[in-house]
DNA sequence: CGACCATTTGATATGGATCAAGCGATGTGG
DNA sequence: CCACATCGCTTGATCCATATCAAATGGTCG
């Protein structure tokens, strides 16, 4: 059972913040558009950024690096939630409490702005509003498509999350994956030896190349897109 | 391939509205705070109330009946993404266009609101664009319940979702299903035989009792919770 | 070089899908 | 009022995709 009381790990971490003053900075927060308090962390590979349970009390954005939410249930099945790289928001999928936990994938920096500036803006700032609202729905529809990906075969499901890596990676033909075999399994709702065989049937047909476990070159996506169901 | 450019039923069917006028009308839309305009309509067991892909233009509540979102993958499997339930609000899944499509799952009543009516107020009053905002993230947060649903066992899928039913419609120990063994099916991803069989095993080991194929006594919750992961 | 960890590969088991038949309620026409 | 068609649901037999268990391989770091 995790607990409900501790401390994430982003306020623990944050001189200032925990004191009541936050550090002033300006940044971008919203896809580049509003000015906004923030500060910016870093955590190391697997390093813990908040947990479930946890008063939600900031929002997150990933500045460089890769951040993966998840949920564990009572049998120690993990649930990857998401995946989420640079530039993306994540923490506002949550009421007063984070629902899941957050952890670095890979070193990682993020900035961490205080919620209750946020919403203390959107309350003055009609766009400001808009943005938080649009961002949640964007989330919305992205758990949506990883519902839809979840029904589907271990071949569709692999498929599905190596076209979606790299339109978000927006790298040419070759992507690196920041996560391990286990963390796409988790997130696939499949086990690692399922995933490591489908990408090495993948490669037999010519679809994609392993030029390394990390590395993977998508030789044919109308090949892959036909295969995504 | 779903047509990109059909009108809605709810448009279609309502007089007034695709002629740009609303029937003026106060209700309650948001959880009973905030006076709204919008436009009562009755479809029938099946009837569509929108289609993926037409513009979503509108917001509904729903006065009496159930109602179920789905999308169909192309090789024709469907996924029912949720049941709505009198009180629900539902169509805000979503930017300019739906992504999924509705239907009423028995003879079902709803509130048509004008969404840019909403938006508009939102984008004055801070407390509308909130009340906007939580009712996306709880459905959010309900998706999200969905996922974890999916990467469960077949047992643990039909309690958890008998669980959710038990307590979305707050009644006592039976429970009255409006919607189908192929909709249950649908909505977790299992094929109607296996819902049917998991249903009777729960019977047949005294966790449920089942006096009609839609009617469902919840006999031993603990049971159930212990089943649920 | 050797230990360690992630990944791949192989052999087998199994939960749920599929295919097929039976059953029970509801409705319709004679 | 009954014979019969229809539809939703249940039950049975078999199959298959993926999980599980186990071992080999490879890459990284001391």
């Amino acid at each position: 059972m995790l607990s409900q009381t501790t401390i994430s790990p982003a306020v623990r971490h944050m001189p200032g913040i925990s004191a009541g003053r936050l550090p002033l900075r300006d940044c971008h927060l919203l896809s580049g558009s509003i000015e906004m308090i923030g500060a910016p962390m870093s955590f190391c590979r697997n390093e813990e950024i908040f947990g479930e349970g946890e008063p939600a009390d900031y929002l997150y954005k990933v500045i460089s690096g890769t951040v993966r939410t998840y949920k564990v249930l009572a049998d120690g099945r993990r649930q990857i939630q998401a995946f989420y790289l640079p530039g993306d928001i994540f923490g506002l999928d949550t009421g007063d409490d984070h629902t899941v936990s957050a952890e670095a994938v890979s070193d990682t920096k993020i900035l961490v702005i205080k919620r209750s500036a946020v919403v203390a803006l959107a309350q003055r700032d009609g766009d400001v509003a808009r943005r938080l609202w649009d961002l949640t729905a964007r989330e919305l529809h992205r758990v949506q498509e990883h519902v839809l990906l979840l029904i589907k075969t271990a071949q569709e499901r692999v498929v599905g999350f190596l076209l979606e890596m790299a339109e978000r990676v927006h790298a040419g033909r070759e992507i690196e994956l920041p996560m391990s075999r286990q963390d796409i399994a988790d997130y696939l709702g499949l086990t690692i030896e399922t995933v490591s065989r489908t990408l090495t049937q993948l490669a037999t047909t010519a679809a994609i190349e392993l030029p390394s476990s990390r590395r993977i070159v998508l030789r044919n996506r109308a090949a892959l897109s036909r295969l995504n169901a």
